[in-house]
DNA sequence: CCGATTCTGTTTGGTAGCAAACAAACCGGA
DNA sequence: TCCGGTTTGTTTGCTACCAAACAGAATCGG
């Protein structure tokens, strides 16, 4: 049984080897990628507007939220990393998350050049009535997949980010 | 065999637990979730380091440029919704693709509220020799995947696009 | 102790992305 | 003809995101 896109991919792959005459075209390859960032993009802006909206927090907020409150106070860069965010971007949604109140940044006395990050008791209130929550939301978006379909899916992503990670 | 990130993610897993008590959680949701979200994320930020930034495109940027080349001059609602973009960031990306000389508005005469977007002879020629290395460098980010198992993944994905979409 | 180097987080300047408000153009009925 | 309702793309105001430049602090070699 075909999806509703199938057909119009099938139009579109034929439009492309119009365009590119006779080179190659790795057209399985050009799926699996476009796939992932559409999927990415259809959980990010579904989560954002659903529970993710009720608590005013952005998915990189929620992540910096989450990542705190499992691995607890924290220096700057290994939250960036753990968050897989740049140190740039990190100032700017831990700007936002200290102008909401859910947490604090603190200097190091050891190392003044150094500041971790915490989560403030209106921080830890959030994520622990959030995280349920967004964790029933994640079960919604797979909905359709079986355990071992989750696991094959988690299992063949984990390959492309070791892979273009290394790109 | 393990991969590096599983030590790290069992140790997140049991850490997890232990906020939640006896709550339940499901962790193959999100793994499965979160690790499409970082595919989507290190496969964007490598084809933007990359072959991208040799031509000064954003990854919307050349979607954009493709989506023309592949359907032609398009209005700008369609365009959005081929793209996956609101209305409101296509503006945008079509302003600064102008400005860069890659694609030109038009006006429609029969409904001067609408305008369309097609290829500048600039943009045509580099979409036509961007595409096929973009297609390389796609083949390149997955290719740890069998041709059975890209196919799975763009299937697998395909269902979670469906499902976020309705959520 | 001092100068050069390295490390750390922030700032700067840019693009991308969204929702909501908006203005202009179109359309349909009276 | 005109007046409300609709459609279309843009503007506004905001957050997110990055690379590169930056400044302050620590450190290491001499």
């Amino acid at each position: 049984m075909e999806d509703r896109a199938s057909p119009r991919l099938l139009d579109a792959e034929r439009l492309i080897q119009a365009r590119l005459g006779d080179r190659q075209l790795d057209f399985d390859s050009m799926l699996a990628v476009s796939n992932i960032y559409r999927a990415a993009t259809a959980v990010r802006r579904s989560a954002e507007r659903g529970v993710l909206a009720e608590f005013g927090l952005s998915w990189g907020g929620f992540t910096t939220l989450w990542v705190l409150w499992v691995w607890g106070e924290m220096r700057t860069a290994d939250l960036a990393e753990e968050c897989d965010l740049s140190k740039a971007t990190l100032t700017g949604v831990v700007k936002t998350l200290e102008k909401r109140g859910f947490v604090e940044r603190r200097q190091v006395k050891s190392d003044r050049r150094r500041v971790t990050v915490a989560l403030t008791d209106t921080g830890l209130d959030t994520i622990e009535r959030l995280f349920p929550r967004f964790n029933r939301y994640e079960g919604e978006m797979v909905r359709e997949l079986s355990t071992d379909e989750k696991q094959a899916l988690a299992g063949l992503l984990r390959r492309v980010i070791v892979a273009a990670g290394e790109a």
